[in-house]
RNA sequence: UCCUCAGUAGCUCAAUGGUAGAGCAUUCGGCUGUUAACCGAAGGGUUGUAGGUUCGAGUCCUACCUGAGGAGCCA
């Protein structure tokens, strides 16, 4: 193993001088006829350390098996570079070819290759520029993550992933079974299978959501959040869609709307300034290649109050846009993306905090409103992406509860464990949900959700 | 799932219904420090699959497969 000071990101920090050994993949070679060109990359920061090798330093036969995609090791000296391009270079002394790539048959080639082809050989695609800037700033993101809620004492829970409650209601559900299903036991009274001997002694699924388990937890540990994969079996064939992905969801007693909203924006403020320190050289070639303007989107959220929007004024400023919708608006009507884009994009251009939605069209869970007809949801929608945050205060008195619970038609009996945390020391408590992957998408500029996640699971592909 | 578009060399892309091409990659040769280097030459194809129309189909028609975009569902 090598330790983080033999990192191509600090030979590159050094002063030219010292001895180095680099190990890393080959971006490209190039030759004239006194010198080699090596590029080497080791995934440890955008730059490639450039190594030249004087003619005949190393051997023909060696020099021809350090083709793209092939890892080599380099042992050198640090030098002030006199090309463009790069401070310091290794002047190279000794190669090793530790594994090869032949050219003939490697399929990435060192031009551009197109998102959608490299998404076919995941297996070499996080050793190209793009992808290599994805995954660092995954990782950076997933950290910042993690600190922003220990900075502010929030407990981090691991809620389950697999469930056997099939109530969850946020969408179709994969099923778990140890049955044979070529041979499954059938019931005896009704038509279908006999759950009763599968491995949990009835139906299991993979978890769509961590928030009613974050209830119990924040009803304990007051502030809350969990930071895992979540499932979903839709059949979305989206460029914002996954069967797999990963969700941040915070739940914080004595915490009303109001103060769900604060959290919210403080959190993706602050998870925008810390990519912003931590990765400024990938998100300037995401700029260069995927979204002209990125930063200064980034800088104007990271830098400018949200606005706040109830539903029945959002409702009214689109009535009154003068614009002709595919979707008719109307109070009552469900936000289609077309009026989301309108709202974030248009009217306020950045981020919106629409609050105060229509009962009929929010989960049960939510908490009533006094003008009995709304409940205290919210949804923080963002240029370029729409719904980034879907969070609520949630429903804490029982009775009302029980009623909206009765209400959806849903079986009170499903929820016991969810309505007794309302029968024994209750409290007002909010929470939100943000897909992890959206937001990459956001401060990336990707536009397929399919390429900020290492290995995406959509309808039809699990391969890897 | 519905609608639209696309599929040509390993990769990136050309080709009025009339002899399938280029760049990169590969092989060979050249070039005094390159920056996805450059210059010269060579090899590389059942044009996604199966039918159909036509004297003739990469091109037009039908079905299917695969991919992408839009919509719905949502995070």
């Amino acid at each position: 193993m090598i330790s983080a000071d033999q990192y191509i990101r600090s030979w590159l920090a050094k002063e030219p001088g010292a001895k180095a050994t680099v190990q890393g993949w080959v971006k490209t070679r190039r030759d004239s006829k006194d010198v080699h060109f090596v590029q080497i990359n080791d995934g440890s920061c955008f730059a490639d350390m450039q190594v030249v090798f004087d003619a005949g330093v190393v051997e023909a036969d060696a020099m021809a098996q350090v083709t793209t995609g092939a890892c080599v090791r380099v042992t050198g000296t640090l030098v002030a570079s006199p090309g463009k391009g790069q401070a310091v270079e290794l002047r190279g002394e000794s190669l090793e070819v530790v594994g090869t790539a032949p050219a003939e048959t490697y399929p990435m080639q060192k031009k551009k290759v197109n998102l959608e082809t490299l998404r076919e050989f995941q297996h070499f695609r996080a050793r190209s520029n793009t992808f290599g800037a994805v995954f660092r700033v995954r990782n950076a993101l997933a950290f910042a993550i993690h600190k922003f809620f220990q900075e502010h004492g929030f407990l981090y829970v691991h809620t389950p992933i697999l469930t056997t409650s099939d109530a969850e209601g946020a969408g179709a559900m994969f099923q778990v079974t140890t049955l044979d299903m070529m041979n499954a036991p059938r019931r005896v009274e009704t038509p279908g299978i006999d759950f009763q001997s599968d491995f949990f002694g009835k139906p299991a699924f993979l978890t769509v959501s961590g928030q009613l388990e974050g209830e119990i937890f924040a009803l304990a540990f007051t502030n809350v959040y969990t930071f895992g994969p979540t499932f979903r079996a839709e059949n979305s064939n989206t460029p914002r869609h996954l069967a797999e992905f990963w969700m941040i969801e915070p739940e914080m007693a004595f915490c009303e709307l109001a103060g769900n909203m604060k959290l919210a924006e403080s959190f993706l403020k602050y998870l925008i300034r810390d990519i912003r320190a931590n990765c400024a050289a990938d998100l300037e070639f995401f700029q260069k290649l995927y979204e002209p303007g990125l930063l200064d989107k980034l800088d104007n959220v990271a830098g400018s109050e949200f606005a706040h929007v109830p539903y029945t004024e959002a409702i009214s400023i689109l009535e009154k846009s003068g614009k002709t919708w595919e979707f008719p608006v109307f109070w009552g009507c469900d936000l289609q993306s077309e009026h989301e884009r309108y709202l974030t994009e248009e009217t306020f251009k950045r981020p919106v905090i629409v609050t105060d939605y229509p009962k009929k069209i929010k989960a049960f869970y939510m908490r009533a409103n006094e003008d009995g007809r709304t409940v205290r949801a919210m949804d923080v929608l963002a240029p370029g992406i729409g719904e980034i945050i879907g969070g609520s205060q949630r429903e804490e008195r029982h009775d009302v509860l029980v009623e909206r619970i009765r209400e959806q038609g849903l079986d009170e009996k499903h929820y016991w464990w969810y309505l007794d945390l309302r029968r024994y020391g209750s409290a007002p408590h909010s929470g939100f949900g943000l897909g992890f992957e959206r937001m990459m998408m956001y401060v990336t500029g990707m536009k397929n959700i399919r390429d900020v996640i290492p290995f995406p699971r959509t309808p039809g592909h699990a391969e890897f």
